[in-house]
DNA sequence: GTGAAAGCGCTAACAT
DNA sequence: ATGTTAGCGCTTTCAC
């Protein structure tokens, strides 16, 4: 039960660790005798030999962990928790599968602190929701790391942007309300320029949006518009919004992947492609330093 | 900008890297004269030194690191990811503030592959919905690290489990339909035993329970059962079932921790204090290796 | 073909 | 009070 290191291998099997380490790794250009060879693998195998990462990390100088860090606001309803579940769970898939393995971490929003990432050596990371004020003091720190931001307007052509294209959805949403009067129903983003740019494409002054503070407050500013038709950004605030509002005036920009958890009669604008296969894709150019030029520094995807 | 290591420390400031890491890791019995320790604080600040701790690891023994490992079936419906967001992020949050690290990982419950825990050294792992059929062989590898089930019965008194008191939240149910004739909805969760206990406390036989393969089988099962009452686990699934169920006849047995996401007019089962913060004093306790005696095998979140 | 040895960045026992 | 040293488990160069 205790564990089993290369050298623990190398004595059973009277050769050098460095023999356990080619053969164990497949290293190329390293001729092993097939008898040596599976004399070696057998021992390892019936030992069970599982590699410990945090030696290799320590001389390859990569981890194979790639970090996803939340920015949270210590205030934030319930539901914003459910907000990235699918994104989340999706990313880490497609991690896991290609090799990598997944640290998680929350930031808080008005002390963000990326300790984790050079700590850990990420050898990338995914930040969702960034709060750009102290995005610019973090990201110097690591300018090395690959970053893909998520769900943020950063005003800086270093970084890589993933996020749903609000702009297009936001234009079929008003087709879909007019000629009604209308409001807009969205949460405070932690990076305030993405709630910006969404309320500059809704049209709308300010008293015609709301963004929610917490359920009561929602609950007011709905019953104060009764009448009117309203654009929610988010399914599942769009779910907590149809507990005090009509759901055949609602319009729900669903940027969570779950449109199905709202009632039918909500009408609903989804997006194509999820995020996940965009957000793990720009990572993998990222590490392997590939196609880069090519790459749009903002990736928006469109609406279904 | 490049990585700085406590050899560069110790060269600027005329010590030797011991020295440097009494000080910066404020090792107890060491005298260091302020001097040298302000001298070697100052540098390590302006430098801007993180410890890397992969190295660490390697002669503490102790990574840091703790595991969350959500044992998924690639069918499942798109709200099962949903189902746990809640737990994790708390869970992660608890963590997080106590000094350690997150790693979050799917297990194909099909073919679940615990290696990670072994090659990351993982010193606690959190284990949700555990798949008893490959459970034994796994956790024979790793008897000695501290393991937490979640929402799992397992026949071992070695394993300490933490679930929601689904027998007293059906008591409660039963009352509520009473003395209507009902029907049970919940997923097929992958550890079948709590599947079977649930089943067996709510008093049916296999016509009235249907165990959720997709939403259209589910809605045709709730078709088949209009008149009655019905009883849901999971307030995810009741957001589903309210779709093609008269809300009224629902009772929704809330294990998620999100009743509010459901519209008011169904009737809520929650659980009392969050499922994270057990589980979380459970496992600090393990890795203190404290009070284990006192401890129930089995923690039980009672109903509200 | 194989292995000795250096070293990744850090800690801790032991000298001095 | 500080430094020397021996690792932690692994990879990799270079010599044999």
């Amino acid at each position: 039960m205790k564990k089993v290191t290369m050298k623990n291998i190398a004595e059973m099997a009277n050769v050098s660790v460095a023999t356990v380490s080619y053969i164990l790794n497949n290293v190329k250009n390293q001729s092993i005798p097939t008898e040596t060879r599976e004399r070696v693998l057998e021992i390892a195998k019936n030992l069970n030999y599982i590699p410990n990462l945090a030696a290799r990390s320590l001389v390859k100088q990569k981890t194979g962990l790639v970090g996803i860090l939340v920015n949270k606001d210590v205030h934030q309803g319930f539901w914003r928790n459910l907000q990235y579940a699918q994104f989340i769970t999706e990313l880490e898939s497609l991690l896991t599968r290609s090799g990598y393995h997944v640290v998680l971490s929350s930031l808080d929003a008005s002390n963000p602190n990326p300790q984790i990432i050079l700590e850990r050596k990420l050898d990338g990371v995914f930040l969702i929701d960034a709060n750009e004020d102290t995005f610019y003091h973090i990201s110097r720190q690591f300018i090395a790391v690959p970053l893909v931001v998520i769900d943020s307007v950063i005003d800086d052509p270093l970084f890589f942007k993933v996020m749903p294209d609000f702009e297009s959805a936001l234009e079929k949403a008003k087709v879909l309300v007019h000629p009604h009067p209308y409001f807009l129903v969205m949460e405070q983003f932690n990076n305030k320029q993405l709630a910006k740019k969404i309320k500059k494409h809704s049209n709308l002054n300010e008293d015609d949006i709301y963004m929610v503070k917490n359920e009561r407050e929602l609950a007011l500013f709905l019953e104060k518009n009764k009448g009117k038709k309203g654009i929610v950004v988010n399914e599942f605030l769009g779910s907590i919004a149809a507990k005090y509002f009509s759901p055949d005036d609602l319009i729900v920009i669903c940027n969570s992947e779950c449109p199905d958890i709202l009632t039918p009669s909500i009408q609903k604008i989804a997006f194509k492609s999820p995020k996940s296969t965009s957000a793990f894709e720009v990572m993998q150019k990222l590490i392997q330093n590939n196609d880069l030029d090519k790459l749009e520094k903002y990736i928006l995807i469109g609406v279904n």
